[in-house]
Order: structure tokens, then C-alpha cells, then sequence
RNA sequence: GGGGGUAUAGCUCAGUUGGUUAGAGCGCCGGCCUGUCAAGCCGGAGGCCACGGGUUCAAGUCCCGUUACUCCCGCCA
């Protein structure tokens, strides 16, 4: 019989010699593995097989002994009893060897029916064994799901991968990848590639750069995004391009932001308007989020759109999370000579005043007492109320009002369907703000936002300028590249603060997915936009010199956007941060602890070859 | 660059107002066990309590500093 043939038992035949002879002594059966792991079903029984993987759990009872056989496709209870000649080399495998196991599939016993696992009704027993690898005592457990701390599952990523819920994120990242590619296809875009090493593009965020041996002292930088390759690809006449497109931005991380690497699904369109941009992407968004809500709610069409002003006035943010339904109010002209005279005040010195309404009156005063301290510590004076009751009006605020306004803002509470209303007075761009940290505090608090699904919107007409306090000056509000709303005329003739650009982003849950424009494809008013923002001709010439160029030869209107793949992925896998999407994330101080990146351990010819020589304090940092 | 949180066994954590020999579950090692699927039972090993100072008769516990990780601000499509 094959125990004959029994393998792996003595440790001092190499695993190659183990696996020769049972290639010889079943010839026609592949080395490895005849099925997955995940295969194994009541129609196999009977048959021979012959599986592979690494060993997940063993339940070891002395006289039968079950081994759960684990590949990337699924788990396969292998078992062998009393007089199995395996069974001592069994039960000394440590948990995740990699091991092939070559038996008979039999049923199980009724009542020993495993219907968690796809392949609970059979059993594999172990007529061979061969050790493929030996596996050391583990850091962590790949079964079950015991929490393990991030820095110990990084460190020991390829482990940690293993585990059900990461190994399933990968995999889903994968399948999302490819439907977004496949959709992309489907919409006639061209999946073009563009350069790794190319020159800083003045985008906002911080270049990585890299040293250039061939021109010492000159340097390379990543790509924070292909913005202007993909442009250069619309004047090159492809028409739809497409990539899922790596970034690097040398800014510090956050859990939606990751440090080093990030993916977008960089598109560009030629020919197009702003309503041809979201016809083509709205359906493709969508579509991924359907084909991967596994039963949450999708938003369907039409998309909501807001433009930037409204979504800063009703949201307090850019990024409005849609499944929140409380909405702000402008009430400024309430409290305007009003008897409250910390708010009268304010609006007297240009303040505003904005209120939430929402259904608060049955809470403690230790909720608002709690919020007021909260809006305390983000930096606000505090966060006013005033609750109606029946006919009375409550809290600190409503004694200073008089009945007509206190009229108006009981309209307005109840206008809203509720009976409570919070106040922030500032500065319109504090005011927006905190007025939105607000609605998104109170609405958590109060239980209201709604579970399980994905609420979109568009925000539109970004504003092309604003006024940078610090540097006393006017400056792009985003990037130079989205095309102004009224062209040359309006930079000639608008205050420039007051200038919309065709500038937009896609939002959901309160996370931005994309952001995208209609460029600016005509030098002149690119000049004349860059003239405002503080930049002469000759500056950008000198910046934007090759894509001004190219647009002298010929370039036709386009635009398109750059998609967050990793937030899509992060929202659709339900993690809680962009590093757990990634199959091999930098921490957040971007280091890689697992294979040592960054690394100082660069020598000194190398250094010289590229003409660096490091800053004592530096040197002196690192040893 | 700044602020908050955390740091105790291989892992996840508990450890009281400062008080004798620092614990649990899982894992690991050994033994027992013929139907488990988080197998079970018995026993054992395993600790620079992150590191460095300080206060105290006495510090895992209090204070100061450092480091690491994490969340946030700054920064950033």
C-alpha cells in the first residue's frame, strides 16, 4: 500500500530526496498537488488526491489526529488514526509547515459534519507525508483573529497576510483593480504608461528626489501625480487615457493618506465638457461600489452635486458626509444688533453665525455641556444652544433674544424637523468649519448617521484664487492647471477671488475619491493665470515650459480626473485606515520595518558617485 | 515641527491608595487522550515591567527625560 511509501518522518532526508521518490513511485500524479485545497467535495470520494499547503490547525486527540491543510483557495480536514505510520510525524509538525499530504478522500461521520467549511463533508487520510518546509515557532497566530498590534503584523507582513480578514483585502484590492481596469476598457480609455523619474511638478505637495549619477547635483523627483504626462498624452492625440497610476507625495500620513506610494486611477479625456468628464465617471464609480457593496446601500443616479460655496455653507467641508442628514443654516441676520451680545458683536465685525438643527431637547445637560467643551478644544469659543420646548425657548442663549427672533429661529428648528438648535459665530471660514465639525460630532453622537452604505456627491466650481494670509497674497486655490471659468475675460475683468475654476471632486462618506478639472489648455490664459497668481511670464515659462509648449502645436480642450484607489478599496473593504489595503504598507513615519527603508546604510562611493555628502548633523543623527 | 494615547511573558492584556515571590488567556515544551473543527485534561519553561535619570525605607505603579508605535494638528488631492 502507499503507506509504504511513507515520507517526511525521518528529518535527515532533504525534502527534495522525499518528494523524488514519491514522483517515482506515482508517476502519473503531479509533485504537489492534484486539487486546491478548497476543492475536496463528496463527488471526490474515494479518489486519490494529493494537496498542498501550509498546516493551519492540528487537533490532536492521540488516537486520531486532524490537520487543517490551508492554500490561498481554502482549508481541507486531513486525519489519520491509531495506526497510521504518519501519525507520529504529525503530531510534531509546527502550526504553518508547508506540507504535501497525498491520501484517499473518505466521507465524514454524519454527526462529524464540518457546515462552516465548503469542504466539511469529506476528510483526507493521510497516506503520505512530505515536508516541503519547516516552519519556526510564529510571532502571532495566522488562525483565528486575535488581535495583533500593527507594528508586529508589518514586521512580519507575509505572515500577517495569511490571515483570513488581510489575505480577503488583498484579494479584494485585486478584484477592484481589475474591474476598474476592465470598466475603463469598456469605456474606450487607453492604458498608457508614464514615467517613474521624471521632474518636480509644482502641485503643492513635497517631491521625493532622487540623485541623478550621470548629473551630480541634479535630481530626479516622483511623480506626485502624471498630470502633466497625461495632458501631454491628449496633445499626442490619444484621445481616453487611462492608469492605475502610482504617486508619491513626501507628506506625512494619515489614516486615509499613505506615506510613500499611492495609487489613483488617472484619467484624461479630449473633447469633453465638465458634464461628459462625470457622465463617463459617474457610471464607472458607481458601478465598482455596486459590484462590490456585498449588500450595503449604493447611492444611484442622479449623483448629488454641491457647488463648493453651498457645501461649505449647509456642510462646513469639501467633503460632506451625505449619510449625516443634518444640514447648517446661515442665521447671521438673527442675531445682527441682536440682544446676544457676544454674537451681535461679532456679526458687527464681520462675523457670521451659523446654526445646526437637530432633535437634542430630550438629551442631558451633560450632552451639551460635553459639546461645548469639545468645541472648546478644536479651538472655538464654545458651542451655543437653545432648545424649544412646547412654548418656551431653554438655554444659555434664548434669554438674550427677543420674541421675534427667537420666532424665526423656532421656524427655522422646526423648518429642519427638529427642536434644537447649535450656534457657531466666527469668521466665515472658522464659522463653515467648526459649524462642520459640529454636524458631524452631533450626528455621531446622536446616532444618526446612517450604516451601511455609500453616499455620493459632486462639489463643483472650486474657486479658482484665494487669499494666503500668510504670504499676503493671491495663489492658486488647487492647482494651476484647471481652466478658469470665463477664460481670459474673467482674469481680465473679475476680482480674482471671486473667479470659479472648472475644478471638481467626487465625495463619499465624507472622503474625497477624486478630484478632477477642465484644463486650461490655451498658453495665454494659463499665463495671465499664473500672472495673477503672483508668477511673470518668464516664472512660467520656466515651470511650465514644456507643457505651454506643447500646447503652441496643437492641443485639443480636455480633462479628466485622478481617482483615490486606495480610499475606494479602503471604503469597500470596510478597513480602518489605507495601510491595511496595501499587501506592503510603509508605517506611518514611513518606514518599512520589515525589510529596513529607509536605510542609512548607503556607502560612501555610492554617495560620491551622486555627489552627496551628508550634513554633519545628519551623520551624526544616524550613527 | 507640535499635541494626545500607548509601552508588563512569543502574542493579546490585567496588575487596587506606592508595599512581600508580577498574573491570566492564547502560544511554546512535556505527558495523557479514537471524531475534533477555538478539541479537552495534567504539568512545565518563559519577565531588564521600553530605555535613562529622579523622589521614597520601598517604584511595574509617582516625577523628569529619551525612544518606539499609534491618532491628530501643521503639511497634503
Amino acid at each position: 500500500m502507499l503507506h509504504a511509501l511513507r515520507l517526511g518522518t525521518n528529518n535527515s532526508v532533504s525534502p527534495y530526496l522525499k518528494f523524488g521518490k514519491i514522483a517515482a513511485m506515482s508517476a502519473s500524479m503531479h509533485p504537489y498537488r492534484t486539487h486546491r485545497c478548497s476543492a475536496p467535495r463528496a463527488d471526490h470520494i474515494g479518489t486519490t488526491m494529493r494537496l498542498s499547503g501550509w498546516v493551519h490547525r492540528v487537533r490532536d486527540h492521540g488516537g486520531v489526529l486532524f490537520l487543517d491543510l490551508r492554500d490561498h483557495y481554502g482549508i481541507t480536514q486531513c486525519v489519520a488514526d491509531q495506526d497510521n505510520p504518519n501519525l507520529p510525524t504529525l503530531e510534531k509538525l509546527k502550526p504553518e509547515s508547508v506540507i504535501t499530504i497525498t491520501g484517499t478522500l473518505q466521507a465524514r461521520p454524519p454527526e462529524t459534519i464540518n457546515s462552516s467549511l465548503p469542504t466539511g463533508e469529506v476528510e483526507l487520510v493521510v497516506e503520505q507525508l512530505a515536508i516541503l518546509s519547516e516552519a519556526d515557532t510564529l510571532p502571532f497566530p495566522v488562525h483565528g483573529n486575535e488581535p495583533v498590534g500593527e507594528d508586529m503584523r508589518y514586521r512580519h507582513r507575509y505572515i500577517d497576510l495569511r490571515r483570513e480578514e488581510a489575505h480577503r483585502r488583498i484579494m479584494l484590492r485585486t478584484a477592484i483593480i481589475d474591474s476598474a481596469r476592465r470598466r475603463m476598457k469598456a469605456a474606450d480609455f487607453n492604458e498608457i504608461q508614464t514615467p517613474i523619474l521624471t521632474v518636480s511638478s509644482p502641485e503643492g505637495a513635497r517631491d521625493y528626489l532622487v540623485p541623478s549619477r550621470l548629473h551630480p547635483g541634479s535630481f530626479y523627483a516622483l511623480p506626485q501625480a502624471p498630470q502633466i504626462f497625461k495632458q501631454l498624452l491628449m496633445v499626442s492625440g490619444f484621445d481616453r487615457y487611462f492608469q492605475i497610476a502610482p504617486c508619491f507625495r513626501d507628506e506625512d500620513a494619515r489614516a486615509d493618506r499613505a506615506p510613500g506610494d499611492f495609487y489613483q486611477l488617472d484619467l484624461e479625456m479630449s473633447f469633453v465638457t465638465q458634464e461628459d468628464v462625470f457622465a463617463t465617471v459617474e457610471p464607472i464609480l458607481l458601478g465598482i461600489f455596486e459590484e462590490f457593496a456585498a449588500g450595503r446601500l449604493v447611492d444611484s443616479f442622479p449623483v448629488a452635486r454641491f457647488s463648493f460655496e453651498q457645501a461649505l455653507l449647509q456642510f462646513g467641508t469639501d467633503k460632506p458626509d451625505l449619510r449625516n442628514p443634518l444640514r447648517i443654516q446661515d442665521v447671521t441676520t438673527v442675531f445682527a444688533d441682536s440682544g446676544f451680545g457676544l454674537f451681535a458683536r461679532g456679526v458687527a465685525a464681520g462675523s457670521v453665525v451659523r446654526a445646526i438643527p437637530c432633535q437634542a431637547a430630550s438629551q442631558p445637560r451633560s450632552f451639551f455641556d460635553g459639546l461645548n467643551d469639545w468645541a472648546r478644544e478644536i479651538g472655538a469659543g464654545g458651542l451655543g444652544y437653545i432648545i424649544f420646548e412646547g412654548e418656551e425657548a431653554k438655554g444659555p442663549i434664548a434669554k438674550h433674544l427677543d420674541e421675534p427672533r427667537l420666532t424665526q429661529l423656532r421656524q427655522l428648528a422646526e423648518a429642519a424637523g427638529g427642536d434644537t438648535l447649535f450656534f457657531a459665530c466666527a469668521k466665515e471660514k472658522d464659522a463653515a468649519k467648526w459649524a462642520g465639525l459640529a454636524r458631524t460630532r452631533i450626528g455621531d453622537l446622536l446616532g444618526l448617521i446612517e450604516p451601511n452604505s455609500f453616499r455620493f456627491c459632486w462639489i463643483t466650481d472650486y474657486p479658482m484664487f484665494e487669499w494666503d494670509e500668510d504670504e499676503k497674497a493671491v495663489v492658486f486655490s488647487h492647482n494651476p492647471f484647471s481652466m478658469p471659468q470665463g477664460g481670459m475675460d474673467a482674469l481680465v475683468n473679475n476680482d480674482p477671488l471671486t473667479i470659479k475654476a472648472s475644478q471638481y471632486d467626487f465625495v463619499c462618506n465624507g472622503f474625497e475619491l477624486l478630484s478632477g478639472a477642465i484644463r486650461n489648455h490655451l498658453p495665454e490664459v494659463f499665463v495671465k493665470a499664473m500672472n495673477i497668481a503672483g508668477f511673470d511670464k518668464d516664472e512660467a515659462e520656466r515651470r511650465f515650459g514644456g507643457l505651454l509648449k506643447a500646447f503652441r502645436y496643437g492641443v485639443p480642450p480636455h480633462g479628466g480626473v485622478g481617482v483615490g484607489l486606495d480610499r475606494i478599496i479602503m471604503l469597500l473593504a470596510d478597513a480602518p485606515n489605507l495601510r491595511e489595503i496595501y499587501a506592503f504598507p510603509l508605517n506611518q513615519q514611513g518606514q518599512d520595518l520589515m525589510l529596513g527603508a529607509p536605510t542609512a546604510d548607503v556607502s560612501p562611493q555610492h554617495l560620491k558617485l551622486l555627489g552627496i555628502q551628508l550634513a554633519p548633523t545628519v551623520v551624526k543623527k544616524a550613527g
